[in-house]
DNA sequence: TAAAATATGTAGCGAACGATACAAAATGTC
DNA sequence: GACATTTTGTATCGTTCGCTACATATTTTA
């Protein structure tokens, strides 16, 4: 897993990771079939290690703006890992694949889809309860942090450190005014 | 150019550039020496034409809310280009690159600098023009644009169009909220 | 038109890739 | 303890990659 996420889905060669294991080839493609499949196995580990206790986070606090603002801190310290301080596994292992690795990224992409369906279940969850305002772009919101979450996995890899990042979802927090119709006048509404 | 920026550095081969331009190896490598100062040359190509008119619009108008909402708008139009509606060339062509390609990979992470300071100057220039409260923190809010902005460049690889990209950017609009120390209470201060 | 300079097309170089054939070692079974 | 079965290590397969040597066209110059 940390092969794949420190060099990509095709840069990380059988021999590199057969190295990391400490196993040889046969081995590996009798275990896991093939390079692809391997893949795909760390990519499930990794999210379920690394990310399903953050969107628990969002899912878990009864208040979205602390939730929403939980769950960025935590995605900051995971995008600058000491393990792998690179950005996300699932949002960028699969960015500029051959021709043939591409049902590698289509499977990460449906990974990708969950990670936008926690937001907008979240946001409409806050919207019933009534903590965002009946008329808010609930699909629009969710594209707007799930933008901002793979932004920084970019700012990640290009050296971004862990207190940046959570100065940049600080201030992605206050997206959530755009669902608020006109709380003074300058400068958020000049749209 | 357009081979780099829908396939990506290395994915992108000799031969499919070769049939491109309509010219065979020995012609490529007589007149841009090999395949990375090609890509460079290419990515200046890409800057120059997609690029610098946006960040033209952000410099040009003397209300930084209104040039940035425009230099967003352009960028949705130029992630989701007809020409290739994949991205910026210069964010991700060249993710998840062998050892080997690393080089074109810092030559590209220069053109991102370039586009944060973009931010960074414009935003120091509202603060100095009084648009901007003079206690903003420049260089994180110039950050957070540049996270958003990397972020719809996957979004677009993902097959966001380009008015969910438009939307996304009218939204990122409100984190100059974060500069405004307290407009109203709820919700945006509660980090 | 003849010779010199340049550009083109083919064919293939060495290297690295994912994936395996095959034999040797280890393990399990009676 | 002898045999069957599985796991290991080595050495390599076929393919594709970036790149180039070489021979053939093409263009330029006088």
């Amino acid at each position: 897993m940390n092969v794949f996420w420190l060099r990509g889905y095709e840069p990380a060669s059988i021999a590199e990771l057969c190295a990391a294991m400490e196993i040889n080839p046969p081995s590996l493609y009798s275990a896991f079939g093939n390079k692809a499949q391997l893949f795909l196995e760390a990519a499930r580990h990794y999210k379920k290690l690394y990310w399903s206790p953050a969107w628990d986070r969002l899912a878990a606090n009864p208040d979205i703006f602390e939730g929403m603002a939980s769950f960025f801190r935590k995605a900051a310290g995971i995008l600058t890992s000491q393990d792998a301080p690179c950005g996300c596994l699932i949002i960028l292992a699969a960015t500029n694949v051959s021709a043939e690795g591409q049902t590698v990224n289509d499977a990460l992409r449906q990974l990708r889809e969950e990670g936008l369906d926690c937001f907008l279940t979240r946001i409409k969850r806050a919207i019933a309860d009534g903590q965002l305002p009946p008329d808010t772009d609930a699909p629009a919101m969710a594209g707007a942090f799930n933008t901002m979450l793979d932004g920084m996995s970019l700012r990640a890899r290009d050296g971004a450190s862990r207190s940046e990042l959570e100065q940049v979802g600080t201030i992605a927090m206050s997206m959530f005014q755009s669902a608020i119709p006109s709380s003074s006048d300058p400068p958020g509404d000049r749209l």
